[in-house]
DNA sequence: CTCAAGTCAATAACTATTCTTAATACCGTT
DNA sequence: AACGGTATTAAGAATAGTTATTGACTTGAG
């Protein structure tokens, strides 16, 4: 996610209303990276703003993944986390405390991966998960 | 998945009986590499198997994924497939077809994944998942 | 063959996410 | 500052993939 004047400007630019729900889960959002469920996030704004409805967490979520501002990512069985980052990087997985940590390219010397095609098939992005057990847990 | 004497083997082993249900997943999956999903081998199998049920399905995948002889796939929002492969590898999702691709190591040789630590956390695994566009869309 | 343990089919239940609807709030225009 | 068209909201119903429940049935060891 960019900055939060950037991120709204994007938002007017595409024809989006500034609504304080919208403008709440963005600025949760900016600088999070904790990569938080729609349920952590509802439950977390739901104390600043009581009306807030969970539909309108997840048209937000869903907004900002449309226009390249949050990613959506599939790591557990049950539920979507959602990651702020803007930057292409990979995620490790805790086996024990379930966290997700970012993994940025700087800390990833010894990942390398194909660009152009693959045995023939036009790579576009790709996407690394480690999973194992983080240094908080070991 | 291994091969069918090792694969009934390993479930005798560990105390699950044998019945034609079960015999029948596991015969469907063994060398199918189209990555299928629990509904696709319901449909698939009710034929041969009209009194199929689709909990039967589930339950011998969950099974098979427990005792390591298939592996589910999160690549989709709403429903997971189903991989019968047991060595490591990759794999690759067209955005056109959403056919699911396999990548073997020996066919990735410019991937390349950290084993050990990384920024201090310990390594079990590594998946990666590419998405583009595969040769037959192309 | 017998019988207990385990499995089956059918269906109800569950849960994360999406959809529906009437009421509301944003914001360009006045 | 107020208006009005329209996107957005809140609340709850709906959806769909997966899991749990239940009572009848099957498997396979002894």
């Amino acid at each position: 996610m960019h900055s939060f004047e950037t991120t709204i400007g994007r938002l007017r630019s595409e024809g989006f209303k500034l609504t304080p729900q919208r403008l709440s889960v963005i600025r949760y959002l900016i600088g999070n990276t904790s990569h938080p469920t729609a349920a952590v996030i509802y439950k977390d704004l739901k104390r600043k703003y009581p009306s807030l409805s969970f539909s309108t967490v997840y048209n937000t979520l869903n907004m900002l993944e449309k226009i390249g501002e949050v990613q959506s990512l599939h790591l557990f069985d049950d539920f979507l986390n959602y990651d702020p980052g803007t930057e292409a990087h990979h995620h490790f997985v805790c086996r024990s405390c379930n966290s997700i940590i970012d993994i940025f390219p700087r800390d990833a010397e010894n990942v390398s991966l194909p660009e152009g095609d693959i045995s023939g098939n036009r790579i576009e992005s790709a996407q690394v998960v480690f999973k194992g057990m983080c240094r908080n847990c070991l």
